[in-house]
DNA sequence: CCTTGACCTTCCCATGATGGGAAGGATCAT
DNA sequence: ATGATCCTTCCCATCATGGGAAGGTCAAGG
């Protein structure tokens, strides 16, 4: 079959079959005289095993591992697992850090009367204008601050 | 003082000031003779603004109505509420999209020894060989599967 | 046989926010 | 004057994905 009958039975894209196969993911494919790419039935396969890895959030390169695993006959269940496991975490980390932001701005928001007057206790809150309403941090973690990497600058006392 | 001042005061790299200059987040500043960006404490405060801001995950497109709502005198709170109750519903949608893809993935590391042997309910899933273990379907929502939109191929018979 | 339309190919560009780094000019302290 | 440290602009890379153009292919119908 085409690359077309291929991406409606996988639910993988054309465009993103091609991209997979230019990153080396899958391997690349027969092709007729004119060049077009022929697909079986196993290679569906594949491109629906890759599809799923995706709707659970694994990174291409971590779906290059997974695969390779799972052609594998003679792999061990436990190389699988930590992959898993690596993921889980990963998830759960930006799960801890999206929540600490909602939370963060749940607070501030409750204390915004959110009427046609300008006070507004989260601007103040960007602003950094601690003369205000501040009681959000007293929860420890206003600002979830992203790890951003330290600055490092060695400016002196120019200017 | 120069942008290298300016980003350690304010904890935005000098990158980020001239990528935000040059998408119209801030405005143009004031240059030396020798065409050297100079900032003002009014500049860096802003700066703060717009990072703590983004610590708040909001987006560089928000943050430019947050910048301006928080200059306008007159603005309404109910304008920035709405925009931080907007940004919270997209943070707990990204947070039940995350919870669901570690949900079931704890499942199925659950089932999977993690051990010498080739067997792996987790690849079993993926692959979607249902003859085996498939309690995680009964969460109703396995495989959380992103809307990928309709296929919508005509394609007839050929092949 | 030729047209038409749906398909395929490759190539380039865009996203969003960020960093890396090169080439070259400016400033500053010694 | 020299070297260190700034600054400037410009280009490239990330990650996964889509859009679209220009052009080739194929099957069906006139």
């Amino acid at each position: 079959m085409n690359i077309g009958q291929a991406a409606e039975r996988s639910g993988v894209s054309a465009k993103m079959i091609r991209y997979y196969e230019s990153i080396g993911l899958i391997p690349k494919t027969v092709r007729t005289e004119a060049g077009y790419r022929v697909y079986s039935d196993t290679d569906v396969h594949t491109l629906k095993f890759i599809r799923r890895a995706r709707d659970l959030g694994f990174s291409v390169e971590q779906i290059g591992v997974l695969v390779s695993l799972w052609q594998d006959r003679g792999r061990e269940s436990t190389d699988v697992k930590r992959i898993a496991l690596g993921h889980i975490h990963e998830l759960e980390r930006k799960i801890a850090e999206l929540r600490s932001m909602a939370e963060t701005l749940k607070h501030l928001a409750q204390h915004c009367h959110g009427d046609s007057r300008p006070e507004c206790p989260i601007l103040d809150e960007l602003a950094g204008e601690d003369h205000l309403h501040n009681c959000a941090k007293r929860d420890g973690k206003i600002l979830a601050s992203a790890p951003r990497g330290p600055r490092k600058n060695k400016v002196t006392s120019h200017s």
